[in-house]
DNA sequence: TGACTTAGTGTAAATTTTACAATATAATCC
DNA sequence: GGATTATATTGTAAAATTTACACTAAGTCA
């Protein structure tokens, strides 16, 4: 920006999810300069009467179509060269779809719009390998002490499921008896008494979140 | 803001320390309307060649006439009245002094600059009160997860005064031996070797961190 | 129906956490 | 300088948690 200019204000969004045994975000891919038919996280300017958390909901509309998730604010990035076409800074959130994850349909700013591999992607438009890589990391830091498993996964989830959230994103292997015991003991999760079938092998029982929201652990009980 | 007006982007500071069995935040008076004789985080709207983290910096500079000090985002404030002169957004950031405290003194944009009970504040400029609080939150988060006690207290300290830290800002009391046996397995002290002398009794053993940095402290071992 | 795949479970040892009280060392006050 | 006061420092036994570890159960698939 020129001396005296102001930046322009943004939000990009990370919209996550566990399935597939993979951490997933959802991207999509620009139509217009500077970077057609590049991949980026969705994102948008500050409107004048919306507070970032309002325009991160509205970005969250415009890329998949959808109302339901839950939002979580995770960094301002504001290097003064982040966007070649103008200074911007842009406020990045985290979103958890809480609604009808099959039927996300991008507005038509967007070309189109997927689930892909969060540990995976690169060459993303933007510095948005940058925020992507930051807020996988912020995500593997809270799998420690808060409960944002419960976000990431299905309404409805085995515990394997949760287990391999775990494993892949702390890049580490768990005891499959102690986890479980682990898990239920925090009371965290109950039996629906439905059981996922089909697979290949015997059928696991499904859970759900007691309180499907971001809780703190607390280090000292 | 009109429409398509962008907003000012601006950074506030949180400077703070654990001394006199309080946690105490470094306010600055302000000068200059809208709010001349109120106390206020010291702040400045971002320039043309800084990042946030930069502008931080500068701000740092600017309260207390120090330079050396660790930094952390905490959250960027966007309601859209959130500054009555102008819409602006402001990225807030927690400073740690590392150098020497007691020769703060603030640049000729502020009145005054000191330390008060961070509990206690309230009726500051603009929006923060809710900065203000929204931050010792993080911070009484922050104990539970990482070494940023060794942060908040002076390079020599006392296990007492450590404790004493946690207790403040996690509103309970805590078991001395227990405390101390806890933190000494985490091996982040070292004893200096020099006591504290001159207070109404024993002295006591002044530690130092291994490493003043803030580290997350693992759920899983 | 036999082979394969994943789900689900228990226990003993080690470690950590918890609850709890007496002694040590200085300053202060007569 | 002796008594009092205030804070620092230390250990242990019980409980709880964590860890390491291997087999059976219940489906699918060829």
């Amino acid at each position: 920006m020129e001396k005296n200019e102001k930046p322009y204000a943004a939000t990009d969004l990370g919209i996550f999810r566990f399935a597939e045994n993979m951490l997933q975000v959802y991207l999509v891919r620009l139509k217009m300069s500077p970077f057609p038919g590049k991949y980026s996280l969705p994102g948008a300017l500050l409107q004048y009467d919306e507070d970032m958390a309002q325009a991160a909901e509205r970005v969250y509309r415009e890329a998949t179509g959808q109302e339901a998730a839950l939002f979580e604010q995770v960094y301002t990035f504001s290097a003064p060269n982040r966007d070649i076409r103008h200074r911007s800074i842009s406020t990045a959130y985290m979103a958890f779809p809480q609604g009808d994850i099959d039927d996300f349909r991008p507005c038509d700013k967007y070309d189109f719009g997927g689930w892909f591999n969060a540990a995976e992607m690169s060459g993303l438009a933007y510095d948005h390998d940058e925020i992507l890589a930051l807020t996988r990391d912020r995500i593997a830091a809270k799998l420690n002490y808060t409960t944002i498993a419960l976000l990431l996964l299905p309404k409805e989830f085995t515990l394997t499921e949760m287990q391999r959230l775990y494993e892949h994103c702390l890049e580490r292997t768990l005891d499959k008896r102690n986890f479980r015991k682990k898990i239920l003991s925090m009371e965290i999760v109950t039996p629906t008494g439905k059981m996922l079938r089909g697979q290949k092998a015997r059928p696991a029982m499904l859970y759900q979140a007691v309180d499907r929201k971001m809780e703190m652990i607390p280090l000292f009980r």
